[in-house]
DNA sequence: ACTGACCTTTACGTGAACGTCAACGTTGTG
DNA sequence: CACAACGTTGACGTTCACGTAAAGGTCAGT
């Protein structure tokens, strides 16, 4: 596939709710525009390379669309009460987002870290043996 | 647990072969040092704050291991033929780290950023509310 | 119209990472 | 010393994230 991911994959993200159908051909073949493409390799992005489960890559996707739609009723609606609450509804779902993410984060910032200090120390030992090779002990 | 790590779990990781079997009571009870937890509670941040699987981890470990024996056989070798490979292994081994670890951390931050801008939108929107509720259109 | 290479669903299989139960031994506490 | 509360090893069960075979439909090319 294009994207990377496997027919049967698509299939299982569709049956568990994490993909909305895709389009149909007349023989029923599935289709997939340019967004849908977009939205695949980002999904096997946040799989691969974060390393998130699929339960919370649908966390992050369904906080997107809940905040698509809130978008939409803060245009609809004036009452300031229900406004406010819209919003810090949606601070909170965002801040959750971040505090996940940045342990995350810093998580793997540490082992960066960790592995650029080795790979000093390795190529320090390697210029060594290039100056001077069996130096005065 | 201290570690927040199940009995079974531990069972599990040695049995897979990520930790050394741990020293045992009289009774056969397992018994875990400072340092143990330390690493016990680190696999658990890995798999947990970071995200990686335990085949990741064992890798990650693994190399740690190979780091540590390389540095005792540089120790005893002379031969600057033997020390150029064991450097250049050892080069290898974390660049693929890095690599790794920053493809991750790339996607991470490229994720935090977005929910940053979107709390920015979001705590625009409550303050115009604050400021001016039910402003000219 | 036919072939071969794609796709479809259904359904069972698989590897990872444990959970859970049974049967039993150990250890701290009254 | 009794006993509740912990631990031990099998061994089977479970969830996640798909893989894979079976039985068929579809599409492009000849």
């Amino acid at each position: 596939m294009e994207t990377g991911l496997t027919t049967r994959a698509i299939r299982y993200y569709e049956e568990i709710g994490l993909l909305e159908p895709a389009a149909r051909s007349d023989g029923d073949y599935r289709l997939f525009d340019a967004s849908d493409l977009d939205r695949l390799r980002f999904i096997k992005s946040l799989r691969d390379d974060a390393g998130f489960s699929l339960a919370q890559i649908g966390q992050l996707l369904e906080d997107e669309a809940v905040r698509e739609r809130n978008r939409e009723r803060l245009r609809t609606t004036q009452d300031p009460v229900e406004r406010r609450a819209l919003l810090l509804d949606a601070r909170v779902r965002v801040e959750r987002q971040i505090a996940t993410l940045e342990a995350k984060s810093a998580r793997v910032n540490e082992m960066i870290d960790a592995a650029r200090t080795r790979l000093g120390h390795v190529d320090r030992h390697l210029a060594d043996l290039e100056a001077g090779p069996d130096p005065a002990p």
